[in-house]
DNA sequence: TTGACTTACTTAACGGTGTTAACTAATATG
DNA sequence: CATATTAGTTAACACCGTTAAGTAAGTCAA
């Protein structure tokens, strides 16, 4: 039966042929440039070939992005190394402006478009393994360690979803003005590294106290490792 | 010659007639929906018709969304009575999340889609009057007023425009998150209306000082007038 | 080994899209 | 009154995602 097996090889050899010629296209013009015919082409077979191995051009476009997050989702875990939880956010928010800059297409996909209204209400294992879920859930819980360490500014609510949306939203913001206005004429941009900086440092002061907190320079001079 | 104006006239009513049809299907339906076949459809003319009226479709629908952000240029005209600058920006940008979860069509068109490569370089009359610049010089102009009152948080560097873009980027976060995760079950989220407030917090806290300085109290407790 | 079944793929077609070319009828102007 | 312009038409082009139907090859039980 090991020619069954060759032919379980050739399949995937196919899908992942359709793959990447879809994300060459993809991620230098846009979702509307993947064509199936465009991706036909590309491999050589005929554009219904493309629909034994996915449902639709939706689903395969996806399928891509899913993949090439998986590296962004990657990073991230390596922060998991950075101690101080408020310095590991600011991380988190500089590597994913940068994907976002980087993979202009994959992020507007997967960060600026709704998601194709899964009908069924399939909440537990299909959706597992999301990168934009893993993401954020990574976030969350940074969110979480600062707040039971008690960094959190005072008046801001202690809601760890509350206070990782903000972030986010901060970080998603500055990505979608790049790719929305970055460039346009009409507005003076500075570069994106800085603007991230700026943004970074408005939430850390807006959400979060430092380690070194001003009233007690002591219990806080002790927590040094994990500071940049 | 009155019968030319009664037929410039009529004219512009078929314009109008064209837009409106197409802002009843773009607002309700999205971009996609808005087909020439559709409008003229509605409109009882032929598809071709309308394109004696507007170049292609990008034209018209954004035409359609210029008058529409035209109503939140003039609701920011109102906020120019908001004394207090930084109590202004929260308006501001209260008001532009309002805006963009009420017109969600209209906002991803206009903060959220590169606009169509304008490669003349017309960068003067053209552009003038666009209410999306108008609402960023807005913006701005309140940021250069803070700055001018030595309201920026020590540290911050005195850039109107990254400041003003820092506030933006914040705003079109929150509005993006909704637009696209709003309706997702696995994430948790709160309503707009909190999730601005504590974006706004955020920055008013991470940019800016409040009037009421705790080591000035008096020559702050002058200013009381344009404070909520 | 043969016949039934399954898999991987093809061709042809359906119904849609934005847009253009060519034409017509009505109006405005010299 | 002839000519030019305007506002609209029909028909077509070149795409698009997707499906139905058919085909050739491989698998597998009898």
């Amino acid at each position: 039966m090991g020619s069954n097996d060759r032919r379980q090889r050739e399949k995937l050899k196919l899908r992942t042929k359709i793959l990447d010629a879809a994300r060459l296209l993809f991620a230098g013009e846009g979702y509307e440039a993947v064509s199936m015919r465009r991706i036909a082409e590309a491999i050589e077979y005929s554009p219904t070939a493309i629909y034994v191995y996915f449902a639709d051009k939706d689903t395969l476009v996806r399928e891509l992005c899913r993949e090439d997050f998986g590296a962004l989702a990657g990073v991230f875990r390596e922060l998991a190394a950075v101690k101080d939880p408020v310095e590991r956010i600011r991380r988190i928010g500089q590597v994913y402006v940068e994907f976002g800059a980087k993979y202009p297409n994959h992020y507007r996909l997967m960060f600026m478009t709704p998601k194709p209204f899964h009908d069924i209400e399939e909440k537990d294992l299909a959706t597992r393994g999301q990168p934009d879920e893993d993401a954020y859930a990574f976030l969350r819980a940074t969110v979480v360690e600062a707040i039971a360490q008690g960094r959190l500014r005072p008046g801001v609510k202690p809601n760890a979803d509350l206070v990782a949306q903000t972030c986010w939203a901060g970080v998603h913001g500055v990505v979608g003005i790049e790719l929305t206005h970055g460039k346009d004429k009409w507005i003076d941009l500075g570069s994106v590294k800085e603007r991230t900086r700026v943004m970074l440092n408005t939430c850390a002061h807006g959400l979060f106290t430092e380690t070194n907190q001003a009233r007690k320079p002591k219990s806080a001079a002790k927590r040094k490792a994990g500071k940049r």
